[in-house]
DNA sequence: TTGTAGGCGTTATCAA
DNA sequence: TTGATAACGCCTACAA
């Protein structure tokens, strides 16, 4: 079954092709085109079962309807989640979603953001890697419009979707405190994400603010060596002759080591030890312990992130523009069934 | 910085477009186009920073490089995982991915099949909804290639990638009851998929052949209340005057909210009671117990489906094949740290 | 009220 | 060795 195109409804009607094109994109203002003949080609429409091609009216309006995003990491939850809330609310406005791939790398996310320019996106969606500041840039001139989510270069003045790592990360420490920790641990990835450092920060300025900041309890752990890392880190806390009562995990991924690790050293969350946990995870939900943690607005922020991106594109807005969202702290303590 | 085309580079250099274009896309065998101008060419379209436009290329040859994935269900990790190994292995081949959701919807499966369609893809992979055997029958008429991934219809002589669901649930029952385990229930969606059906088939036929098959704690949860539906399976199995000391959960879904009760209700996984879980969940490594269970090659999934499809695309096999992988039983027994 | 024709950026055919 | 030109399917300014 060959598709069917303009024309060949308009053969087949011995009409002509602006005529047809006219009917079937509502734009037969004023009678424009007969009501006889509108019908005519409505029907026949249907009955061809016709679709538009997207790819000669992209070609031919200059746009694509299109729009690219670029994830990070493919085993990351986050990202997939993201993402297919992104396609959600792009569709919503009438845009596909293409999504490319840079697995944290500089050179992956170059790759990819050729990868899609080349494919005629009308704009990015972007969760940048470490060091890409200057690749940054150099979209700027390009003016494709974009916007990055979940990571941001605070030195770059671009739009962005971000959440109020530094606020939630000190808030939901003082909460540990509150809840009577004495000394307080933290748990990061050794790297140069801004989003990540602004949580250790809140984590360390509400400790300072306690008076209980203890540089020697901050412990990092490397992206590529996350499981011995975090052992390592959990054993270094845990051995201190001056005992910890808390941790702060900045990411899920240390989070989720972090508890397993804790677990394996048969250390009683909630009775020996509080912790602090990043993102949602089935996890969470099922140990027999309260295991509070800090949940992004995932949903929210695709559809800021889809929003800003089309306003740029359909040009109705101009200017940079940085939204912060407010992520929310779990506490979660009517789980404690044990 | 407006974006430069062949003509750009044609005029620039006082050439046709004709001769760039040979010489850009490699075909400019037997000497076609001179050294020199060869080279010109290739120095200029790196000067000007080219990148061929991909929707008029698609539009001139017919083929839009990009294929279609319609999931399932967005709050689902399998999909998202999915989705984005699918990404990477199609990009890997020189193809887009644009995604389609279903909310397991019918009506919206269409509709994402129509919306696709007019992007021109060259083919999809889809997740099938429910019901959806009449919608994938007609889209067989279209000719436009296709190939169902974890979900299929006996009926439909489809091509598609599955897992063996009968038989790693045969299988894993079998280890349930190796494991001494003398009365297992099983908890399971009520519903129509078959893939579903064919993991209950496969644990209540190794039932049989024990000779312990009790359809009376064969337990039915609806997808739209799964909590509370969960919740009153697990109440009715665990109050069985003849007591249960096993149950078999036919996915990840419902496996997270079983162990959650039999948390909550304080009934000790391993001793109490055996579990069978589907998918893989950062939740079942944290868990102080061993949680097996089944997991699917989501990797390997994609990388078929995506293998599949672009042979179909490429004409380089006419025939529908299913191919059925294997899952993988983990039985996770080195984590018992109680 | 409808038709003609040019052009979006490519590629391919044929001619020069 | 290179150029002109038609065509892919669509939209739109202008002509009829």
């Amino acid at each position: 079954m060959k598709r069917v195109s303009l024309k060949d409804i308009a053969t087949e009607l011995g009409v002509s092709t602006a005529t047809v094109s006219l009917v079937l994109n509502g734009k037969n203002e004023k009678g424009r085109v007969s009501k006889k003949m509108t019908q005519k080609i409505l029907d026949k429409a249907a009955e061809l079962n016709y679709v538009p091609n997207t790819l000669a009216k992209g070609l031919k309006m200059g746009k694509s309807r299109t729009i690219g995003l670029i994830v990070a990491d493919v085993s990351n939850l986050f990202f997939g989640t993201l993402a297919l809330y992104i396609q959600i609310f792009a569709e919503e406005k009438g845009y596909s979603v293409i999504i490319g791939n840079t697995n944290e790398q500089l050179k992956a996310m170059e790759n990819a953001i050729n990868f899609l320019y080349a494919r005629q996106v009308e704009g990015l969606i972007i969760t940048a890697t470490e060091k890409s500041q200057h690749l940054l840039q150099k979209l700027t001139n390009t003016k494709m419009p974009f916007v990055l989510v979940d990571r941001s270069f605070p030195e770059l003045s671009v739009t962005s979707v971000l959440i109020n790592n530094y606020e939630i990360s000190y808030r939901s420490t003082e909460q540990l405190i509150q809840k009577g920790c004495k000394r307080i641990g933290l748990v990061t990835y050794k790297q140069d994400h801004y989003h990540i450092n602004e949580r250790r920060r809140g984590c360390e300025d509400a400790l300072k603010h306690a008076g209980m900041y203890d540089p020697d309890i901050m412990e990092e752990v490397r992206y590529d060596f996350l499981e011995s890392d975090t052992r390592r880190a959990i054993g270094n806390l845990m051995s201190k002759k001056d005992k910890i009562d808390g941790v702060f995990f900045t990411t899920n991924s240390i989070s989720i080591n972090g508890v397993k690790e804790l677990i394996k050293k048969n250390i009683n969350i909630q009775k020996d030890i509080q912790i602090m946990c990043f993102d949602e995870n089935d996890a969470f939900y099922i140990l027999p312990y309260a295991v509070p943690f800090i949940k992004q607005p995932i949903k929210e922020m695709a559809k800021n992130a889809v929003e800003l991106l089309i306003d740029h594109i359909e040009m109705k807005s101009e200017e940079t523009k940085q939204v912060v969202l407010e992520a929310e702290l779990v506490l979660n303590e009517n789980r404690r069934y044990l």
